[in-house]
DNA sequence: GCCGTTTTCGGCCCGACTGTTTTCAGTCG
């Protein structure tokens, strides 16, 4: 069993045990220790086999959910859970992806209407037999239909950050035009740059609240109103994205920012440290818990240093330690789109980009970067029209030609070679020793076994020839997973034979994951952030990279392509 | 079930909105 698959069991357990109405901090208490095992970059196995003991130092987890780690890595299940299952029918649980369903719905309508699955609730709504229930009424029965029927239509849930900020952009200024004086400031995991976002929520401090809710509610791409209250509404835009549009009073702009900026879990450790320091916090300020009195409010700042800590950027807001740095002082100088030199992925018109070599070369010039790597594809790439060994050194030719003619970037020759299945790489090395960068990617066969797939990559790492693993896990966001792989031996092994690995900035990849970002620093190998462009528009992709960067808390030394040109080759030539 | 600068026991983040109530439970973030 694997990281993921634990954690969900776990979060299971806290949807039955909140079913039968446990306590409700044991519970949390798997919540806990689900969010933690997500979060973790280390494979569980590989803790255990080292030393169970180290289980306990994971936050949120203590001898209890240790135990049961060390059962399913070692039997493969967690018979607590199965037990739990022969109780409560596993479909039950999907219930509360519904909209407006809770464990206490849940409970009452598997209690009272033997409902045990969405299409038995839609069955028993369409039924009338739902309005019947205590607490419910005609309403709550037509409004769980309209939710089945939302939650159905809106294909997997989460929606990329590129395709969100547009959004966010229109949102902002619409709100702004309304009115006078106001802050605008989005929120929530827009604000974190989290790769894929849930729904959009956005802060507006000072102005007339129910004024700003009535403007808001009639924003042109309403499908539907969810809620409208005083201060707080939420609306479903025609794309089936989430608006959620709190406002505050401006002296509480700070507080308030902090708390719809998250992550939850990040909010609850602060809140939790303030408790422990006699401080209450909530998005209206910080208060003395005895005398009520307000220390603090108006600025993110202020709100931190309450606490006792320094400001701490969004992007690291996920309670994975950040908070720990903060108190020490030690929180990392996070890279910044200005910090990258180089842009060492891209495609031409020779494979299957758009433009040509020169083309490219200045349009990353005018993106601020101060050289390139032209890396079209190799000839296995038959789909992308990639190039063989006389082509890719005509081709080379051409790079040459463009270098020398054109001034304030510098063009280096590359390649995108593809690792074959066997791990071998699809041109002769004589070829291959000629390039100034060779990114090596797998392009074909995702479906090899993990043990495999691990072989090939280390195996094309080995010969020599690679200096980058491009998009080293092949996920698409939304559309494909990643491939199996043990990160732990390919990073283990780009970092013993000094090749980097690629956090590729293509919006829909962002590959390597913020959190193979943090396990690449946290172990010392060398990555390089590049935009995979097939366009000269793609190029100013490079700042999805960055988010993830600041996510994986990277800093500008820990990113090859930071460095000057001259710097970044002699590294290469190793 | 976890955790400890008040505690190895007794706490555990906090508030808005809705629909059903006739003062509040449930859900959400």
């Amino acid at each position: 069993m694997e990281n993921a698959d634990i954690a969900k069991i776990f979060s299971d357990i806290a949807d039955i045990l909140e079913i039968r109405e446990e306590n409700p901090f044991r519970i949390r208490a798997y919540r806990n220790g689900a969010l933690t095992l997500e979060n973790l970059s280390e494979r569980l196995a590989k803790i255990v086999e080292r030393d169970p003991k180290q289980l306990r130092e994971l936050p949120g987890i203590g001898e209890d959910l240790a135990a049961k780690i060390v059962e399913a890595v070692t039997t493969g299940k967690i018979s607590f859970y199965e037990k739990l299952l022969t109780q409560i029918p596993r479909t039950l649980l999907d219930l509360m992806r519904i909209q407006g369903i809770g464990p206490r719905k849940a409970r009452l309508f598997y209690k009272k209407l033997k409902v045990e699955s969405i299409e038995d609730l839609e069955e028993a709504a369409k039924a009338g037999k739902l309005q019947n229930l205590p607490g419910m009424g005609k309403k709550s029965e037509r409004k769980i239909l309209q939710a089945i029927a939302d939650f159905r239509g809106r294909d997997s849930k989460r929606f990329s950050l590129f395709r969100v900020l547009p959004h966010v952009e229109a949102l902002v200024d619409y709100l702004k035009n309304g009115f006078k004086g106001i802050e605008v400031t989005p929120s929530g995991s827009v604000r974190r740059r989290k790769e894929t976002i849930g729904d959009i929520d956005i802060l507006v401090a000072g102005g007339n609240a129910s004024k700003i809710m009535g403007h808001f509610v009639q924003y042109r791409e309403v499908k539907n109103v969810l809620a409208k209250g005083e201060t707080k509404s939420s609306i479903v835009l025609n794309n089936g994205l989430q608006v959620d549009v709190r406002v505050i009073g401006k002296g509480s702009h700070g507080s308030a920012l902090h708390y719809f900026t998250g992550s939850k879990e990040h909010n609850v450790a602060i809140r939790d440290r303030a408790k422990r320091m006699g401080l209450k916090i909530s998005e209206y300020g910080v208060f003395r818990e005895k005398t009520g009195k307000r220390v603090g409010g108006k600025t993110e700042a202020e709100v931190f240093k309450a606490v006792g800590l320094s400001w701490i950027p969004p992007e690291m807001r996920e309670n994975r330690g950040e908070i720990e740095l903060a108190e020490k002082g030690e929180l990392p100088k996070l890279i910044e789109l200005s910090d990258m030199q180089g842009d060492l992925h891209m495609h031409t018109q020779a494979s299957d980009g758009s433009h040509s070599i020169e083309e490219m070369a200045l349009a990353a010039k005018k993106a601020g970067r101060k050289y390139v790597a032209i890396t079209d594809h190799s000839k296995a790439v038959t789909v992308a029209h990639g190039l063989d060994e006389k082509q890719m050194l005509q081709h080379m030719k051409e790079i040459d030609k463009v270098n020398e003619k054109i001034d304030g970037i510098e063009v280096l020759k590359g390649v995108e070679v593809d690792i074959l299945k066997e791990g071998l790489l699809d041109l002769e090395d004589a070829v291959l020793e000629k390039m100034d960068v060779v990114v090596g990617s797998i392009h074909s066969h995702f479906g090899m076994e993990e043990k495999a797939m691990t072989k090939r990559i280390l195996q094309a790492i080995e010969t020599g020839f690679v200096d980058i693993v491009g998009h080293p896990t092949g996920r698409l966001l939304g559309e494909r997973s990643a491939y199996a792989v043990d990160m732990e031996k390919l990073m283990d092994a780009a970092r013993s034979n000094h090749v980097a690995l690629e956090l590729n900035a293509y919006p829909n990849r962002l590959d390597l994951s913020d959190i193979y970002c943090k396990m690449a620093r946290d172990k010392g190998v060398w990555l390089v952030i590049s935009t995979d462009s097939h366009s000269t528009a793609q190029l100013e992709n490079m700042i999805y990279g960055i988010y993830t960067a600041r996510r994986g808390w990277l800093e500008k030394e820990h990113v090859l392509n930071t460095r000057p040109c001259a710097e970044f080759k002699k590294i290469l030539h190793r």
